[in-house]
DNA sequence: TCTCCGATTAGAC
DNA sequence: CTAACGGTCTAATCGGAGA
């Protein structure tokens, strides 16, 4: 690969932030006196625990656990689960990394709670990577780890170090150690721990004798491309201190968007689907339209609930191509709202929905026809409708079809207010 | 036999 | 009282259809 290229004199410096036990670190921000409450953050429809405090990791609540399992053990030790509110956590997640893209001008952010951080080239890195975290902390009431090392698979895993031994006071340099050191740390890390490798790629691994992180960063190259693929090559690149995986300082369009939802309750009105399709359609294309899209496929999926093994399944779906690419919530609506009643069949109790845009281009670009004439693209309502939204909420203004039918929203019991968003869940009006 | 394409798999969070 | 189990997204790979 680069085997000719000279080395670089000093590795990257390349940090990742990751903001502890996110969700949860959220909403104690605003309720300070949950601070020691064992806590956990459900998914939607307030399914399962997707983010645990300490507190209710320590008393044996697994990631991505059904809550309902967990009622036992949330009576017994007072456990406090809420619903998750997605509009609070990207409020903060904008606030911590608009503070992160002031030590670098070579951000990337890689998830709500995660950003990349190039800090190459920094004096003093340790001093400013402290600083880093305490400012965050500061500023907007989020703990942080910092893990830094020369790829981004070494900082991730540099990350998972600082957050497991609180020796590191939250920041951890694996460029610090010597060949040594490194040696013996990745001998004691479960090689499941490191980026990409994830639960059935271990265990194949096990059979190979592949255990420890070491044990990957050593495997022979050729025999590992073969049996497990360029994804796992190019890993084990990256733990050898060979940058594999670039930094992404610009987000690339997104190639397909879903949008989907299981139902509170099981439905089984063709009315109730096509009103909770439109609100998915209506999210789809927001979406759409703000990465400056449009889709030229639509595909629409039901779901019977396959939890539910004595009751009949039914699964279908439709996939159709649309004579010309749109962004038009009316025009995709129209559409998806006649798939839905082609997939319908009563008798079932379907428990999710969904719809899915494809063969996404730049808005403004279509097929010309020799036969059709250039399509009207008449986006002014859409931009007044998105305009309206983003001002006033989400929901302000609807498409006829929508919110005449309720019975398919999701279960959100446990929801903290809107803090950030609303003035009166700030100052307690009720 | 080769290539294309949709479906499936695996992973992340 | 019972039943109760998330949502998006990408890249790689697989396997069948058609050239």
């Amino acid at each position: 690969m680069k085997a000719s290229q000279p080395l670089p004199s000093r590795p990257l410096q390349i940090a990742l932030v990751d903001c502890n036990n996110f969700y949860v670190s959220c909403e104690r921000v605003f309720r300070p006196d949950l601070k020691t409450t064992p806590l956990v953050v459900l998914s939607n429809n307030d399914g399962c625990a997707v983010s645990r405090s300490n507190e209710a990791k320590a008393l044996g609540i697994r990631m991505g656990q059904p809550w309902f399992e967990c009622n036992a053990l949330a009576q017994e030790h007072g456990i406090l689960a809420l619903s998750s509110n997605y509009a609070l956590y990207a409020d903060l997640s904008n606030r911590v990394m608009s503070i992160l893209s002031t030590y670098s001008p070579r951000c990337e952010v890689y998830s709500i709670d995660e950003c990349f951080v190039d800090l190459t080239g920094t004096p003093k890195l340790k001093a400013v990577s402290y600083e880093m975290r305490e400012r965050v902390m500061a500023w907007t009431g989020i703990p942080v780890c910092v893990g830094i090392g020369p790829t981004k698979t070494l900082a991730k895993l540099a990350n998972h170090i600082a957050k497991k031994h609180p020796r590191s006071q939250g920041v951890f340099n694996y460029n610090d150690l010597s060949e040594e050191q490194q040696d013996k740390l990745l001998g004691q890390i479960d090689v499941a721990e490191v980026w990409g490798i994830g639960r059935r790629i271990s265990a194949r691994l096990a059979e190979h004798g592949i255990v420890t992180v070491q044990d990957l960063r050593t495997a022979h190259t050729p025999t590992l491309r073969a049996e497990f693929g360029v994804v796992v090559e190019k890993t084990q690149r990256e733990l050898q201190g060979v940058a594999c995986i670039d930094l992404q300082d610009m987000v690339p369009n997104k190639k397909q968007i879903v949008c989907s939802r299981s139902f509170g309750q099981t439905v089984t009105e063709l009315a109730v689907l096509k009103d909770a399709m439109s609100t998915f359609v209506a999210n789809a294309c927001v979406k759409l339209r703000a990465q400056g899209s449009q889709a030229a496929l639509i595909h629409v999926f039901l779901h019977t609930n396959r939890f539910r093994k004595d009751l009949p399944q039914y699964n279908p779906s439709l996939t159709v191509p649309l004579p010309q690419p749109t962004s038009d919530s009316l025009v995709v609506s129209r559409w998806a709202d006649w798939l839905v009643a082609r997939l319908f069949k009563p008798d079932y109790a379907y428990k999710k929905a969904g719809i899915m845009l494809g063969d996404i281009t730049p808005a403004g670009q279509y097929q010309a026809d020799w036969l059709e004439p250039a399509p009207a693209t008449d986006t002014r309502l859409m931009t007044a409708l998105d305009r309206l939204n983003a001002r006033y909420g989400r929901g302000t203004v609807k498409v006829s079809t929508q919110g005449g039918h309720t019975g398919w929203q999701m279960r959100q019991e446990r929801k903290s207010p809107n803090y950030t968003t609303q003035w009166e869940a700030v100052v307690g009006v009720g």
